[in-house]
DNA sequence: TGACCCATGTCAGCATTCTGACATAGCTTG
DNA sequence: CAAGCTATGTCAGAATGCTGACATGGGTCA
């Protein structure tokens, strides 16, 4: 189409590179997850009580880079598909730690090997030296957005 | 709360930290650009335009990654509200050549300046190398994960 | 030339996520 | 102890983005 090397800045950002990875990597990641009726926070959400059990709804919604109302969303459905539970009641304050179940446990198996290879896949043609750089500087990143880095 | 030092290995995944940089990104131009009265897709659509006058719908969509239906709604809106025209009919083909209008262009003057500010403090404390390695590791990310690393 | 394929623009419906708001639990502080 | 602050869970409504579908323009190829 109309792409002729017209000049384009765009290409110099970081921060588009930076989205456009992102949108890549995710891309890749439904596309691996859709066969098992999985989507993206659906995996985050599994995932992340995998390696923190007991964690409540806000936690959850914090690492998933969700807000707390779209979790809640998600983890009523995850447990009328019975993938976690809650009490009913909340054992200290109002929060609610939420498990695993075998199911969950079952389905987030299938799930974790299928994110793996396309985590595997991207960083094919990485030497160690890069990942650990990227890592380092992602975090950087991060750390800088955040506004840590005040009165310097 | 709940976080004492469990055992995470998230925390090691360069794929969550991929998505926390883009998610801390995407929060941070949200911030900035709220006041301004746009949204990220709304500003990368003139960002986009203005750097490459006359894309059509469908190659703006790929710009901003999003799908072509979603940019179409957002360019109805914006040629609505006088920041974009397309021609009526198409000079070739179907697709509609879009362009700022004058408006569209003050619009983005103050959208653009704020977003360089928001990189600006991403990068800050980098230096030139780590950011040289972070583009050159990240467009070796995206190209492993469009599956361009056949035969090998 | 005609059949086929691909890309585009667009409409309609659905899914996902967000913002706003409210009540409650627990900690802090005077 | 009482007031205030913060965090949490949850409901409701709105915004945003996506999938599915259809018609059309243009190139390819037998």
């Amino acid at each position: 189409m109309g792409q002729e090397g017209v000049g384009v800045d765009l290409e110099t950002s970081l921060g588009y590179l930076l989205k456009e990875a992102s949108s890549a990597l995710r891309a890749a990641m439904e596309e691996v997850l859709r066969p098992l009726g999985m989507s993206v926070t659906h995996y985050s959400c599994l995932e992340l009580l995998a390696q923190r059990p007991g964690l409540s709804n806000s936690e959850l919604a914090r690492g998933a880079f969700v807000t707390r109302q779209t979790m809640n969303v998600l983890l009523q459905a995850l447990e009328r598909d019975g993938y976690v539970t809650r009490p009913a009641e909340a054992p200290v304050g109002k929060a609610l730690p939420t498990r695993l179940t075998p199911r969950g446990r079952q389905s987030l198996e299938k799930a974790s090997a299928a994110v793996r290879s396309v985590e595997a896949r991207m960083l094919a043609g990485l030497t160690g030296t890069e990942q650990s750089d990227a890592f380092r500087i992602l975090q950087r990143m991060i750390h800088s957005l955040h506004g840590d880095n005040e009165g310097a």
